[in-house]
DNA sequence: AATGGCCCCAACCGCCGTTTC
DNA sequence: AGAAACGGCGGTTGGGGCCAT
C-alpha cells in the first residue's frame, strides 16, 4: 500500500501549478496538517515536500534578493557564536530561511572558516558584541555622546581597550571581508573614519549626530531594546566616574552606561533582541 | 562550439523530539 | 501508556547556470 503510494508521488522540482495549489491550500487550510493538505489538495508530494516547499519558497513572508550586508555580519557572527544552529540563526533573520542561511554559509564562508583566517573572528567577546550593540544603539538614539573614558564593562576592561579592540577588529574584518567576500563596506568605513576624526576633536566624545546612520530593523530593535532598558538613574551613569563603577559588585557590567546582569549570556541578550 | 570545473540553491534524506489518537 | 503521525532540523545531493580554457 505504501509503496504503491510512493510510486505515485511526484518528486523534483515543483512545476507553476503545484505552487498555486499549494498557496491556495495553505490559505485555506493554514500552515498544519501537512499529510492531510497534501492529500487533500491533490497534490502528488508528501506532506513532507509540501511544508518545504512552502517554507522554503511560497511563504509570502519570505525576503527575496541577496543578503544584505548586515545579514552577512549577523550570519558570521552567529555562526561563530552557535555553530551550525541554521534554525536558531535563521529566527534572527526574519524573512530568511534556515536553508538559505545553510547554504549561503556553505557557499561563501565555509572555505575560509576551513583556512586559518576564522579563528581570530570567533574570539568576538561578549564586552565586544554588548559594546558595539550599545554603539549602535548610542548611534541610531542620536545621543548626544558616547563618553569612551567613562565606560568599563564587567571584566575591568576601560572603554578605551573596548575602543580599541572595536577598531582593531573592525579594521580586520573591514579589510578581510571586503576582499575575501566582496562585502560592500562603505557605510561601515564611513562611520569609523567619523569616529576617529570625532575622537581626534572632541576628546573621546562622539557625536550620534554626525553619523550616517542606518535604520535597519536589527539596529532599531537594539535601539527598542536599549529604549525600554534605559532609566534615568542609567542616564546618570554615563557622566559617573567609572571608578566608582568598579568598585561596584561584579555582578552588574556597566557598559556605555547600560545595565547588564552578568549571569544573562550573550545567547539570553540576543534572543531577548531579536526574538 | 565543446568541455570541464565551480558556484549556487532547491529539494531530498534520515533522524529525532513532539503531538495526536 | 504506547504506537503512529507529524513537524523540525541539519546534512547531503543533484541539476542548472556561468565562466575559463
Amino acid at each position: 500500500m505504501d509503496c504503491k503510494k510512493e510510486e505515485t508521488l511526484r518528486r523534483g522540482p515543483w512545476l507553476e501549478e503545484e505552487d498555486e495549489r499549494l498557496v491556495k491550500f495553505v490559505t485555506l487550510l493554514g500552515e498544519r496538517r501537512w499529510d492531510s493538505l497534501a492529500s487533500v489538495s491533490g497534490l502528488k508530494r508528501s506532506g513532507k515536500s509540501c511544508r518545504l516547499r512552502w517554507m522554503n519558497y511560497l511563504n509570502p513572508s519570505l525576503k527575496r534578493g541577496p543578503m544584505s550586508q548586515e545579514e552577512k555580519m549577523i550570519i558570521f557572527e552567529l555562526h561563530a557564536l552557535w555553530g551550525n544552529k541554521w534554525s536558531k540563526i535563521a529566527r534572527r533573520l526574519p524573512g530568511r530561511t534556515d536553508n538559505e542561511i545553510k547554504n549561503y554559509w556553505r557557499t561563501h564562508f565555509k572555505k575560509k572558516v576551513e583556512s586559518q583566517n576564522y579563528g581570530r573572528y570567533t574570539n568576538f567577546n561578549r564586552s565586544f558584541i554588548l559594546a558595539y550593540a550599545n554603539f549602535i544603539a548610542a548611534l541610531n538614539k542620536k545621543m548626544m555622546c558616547f563618553a569612551v573614558d567613562k565606560i568599563i564593562d564587567w571584566r575591568g576592561n576601560t572603554g578605551e581597550e573596548l575602543w580599541r579592540k572595536y577598531k582593531e577588529t573592525e579594521i580586520t574584518w573591514t579589510r578581510t571581508t571586503t576582499q575575501e567576500h566582496g562585502f560592500d563596506e562603505t557605510v561601515k568605513e564611513s562611520k569609523q573614519r567619523q569616529m576617529e576624526s570625532d575622537k581626534e576633536t572632541d576628546g573621546g566624545i562622539c557625536e550620534g549626530e554626525s553619523f550616517g546612520v542606518m535604520n535597519s530593523p536589527y539596529e532599531n530593535r537594539i535601539s527598542d531594546w536599549i529604549s525600554e532598558i534605559s532609566t534615568d538613574q542609567s542616564d546618570a551613569n554615563l557622566l559617573e566616574d567609572h571608578s566608582s563603577s568598579s568598585s561596584e559588585s561584579n555582578t552588574n557590567i556597566n557598559v556605555g552606561s547600560w545595565w547588564f546582569q552578568e549571569t544573562k549570556d550573550f545567547e539570553e541578550f540576543s534572543c531577548y533582541l531579536w526574538s
